[in-house]
DNA sequence: AGTGGTAAGTGCAGCGTACATCTATCTGGT
DNA sequence: ACCAGATAGATGTACGCTGCACTTACCACT
């Protein structure tokens, strides 16, 4: 085929990696590594190690988290992130967002369960 | 800012337009005007024609669907679009990466609520 | 000295998406 | 007969997320 990928990633929503960082960040402040273990854990496989500091990073600019190093005896220092006013807005803003999006899924797989038990598409 | 757009469409999922387009197409074969008036009342609002019409051309390349053009008496010709079986399949692989999405957008929602009720974000 | 885990970052190319613009055909009103 | 508007399909282009590969640095253990 081609095209190719075989969902790419499931047909996750667009911006996955933001909404997840702010609903995480949300949770309890964290490092990039830390969040990159718990978002691995979530349900999506194999989380971009790259694309994810990069989130974070232009999250910053953006104003959405903050960010301070943390210098600790064991292992390299790390970059300790938490939401700001602004991150907090976003994250509501994105869970009512989501939650549209979740509403469009079940109308989609409604309608699919639809048309294979009428075995229109076999 | 890199990006500004407060939910630029809702956090859809990625390629919601091809996988949209076969389901509908799955539903019943249809040409491409057809299709965008029903993807919009689907919930989406306001899709690009161009980004649908291109989007089906490249899965009529990809061979997920076939196509004959329909001269009607009534307004201008229109391509009519009927799922193939590598759509078929395409589009219960989709079903199933949706489903998984869907599942992760429950999680995400519960533990979203879950932070709001608790007031650790206020 | 070397290996492996922790932690953060850059470079780059592909692709979906959004937005604007274009062509052509047929219908309905004046 | 003429023109607006609906119907129908298509291209050009720029932006940004994503994915993959690669690099740097620190620490612990052998």
């Amino acid at each position: 085929m081609t095209n190719s990928n075989d969902e790419p990633q499931g047909g996750l929503p667009r911006n996955y990696l933001r909404a997840t960082l702010l609903l995480l960040i949300g949770e309890e402040p964290a490092h990039g590594y830390d969040l990159l273990e718990q978002i691995t854990q979530l349900g999506l496989g194999k989380v971009d190690p790259g694309g994810l500091y990069r989130a974070l990073r232009v999250m910053e600019r953006d104003g959405l988290v903050s960010s301070y190093w943390e210098h600790s005896t064991a292992g390299p220092a790390r970059r300790t992130y938490q939401l700001t006013d602004e991150g907090t807005e976003w994250l509501h803003a994105w869970a009512g967002a989501l939650r549209e999006s979740h509403r469009y899924l079940s109308v989609y797989l409604k309608r699919y369960d639809c048309i294979v038990s009428r075995r229109l598409v076999p």
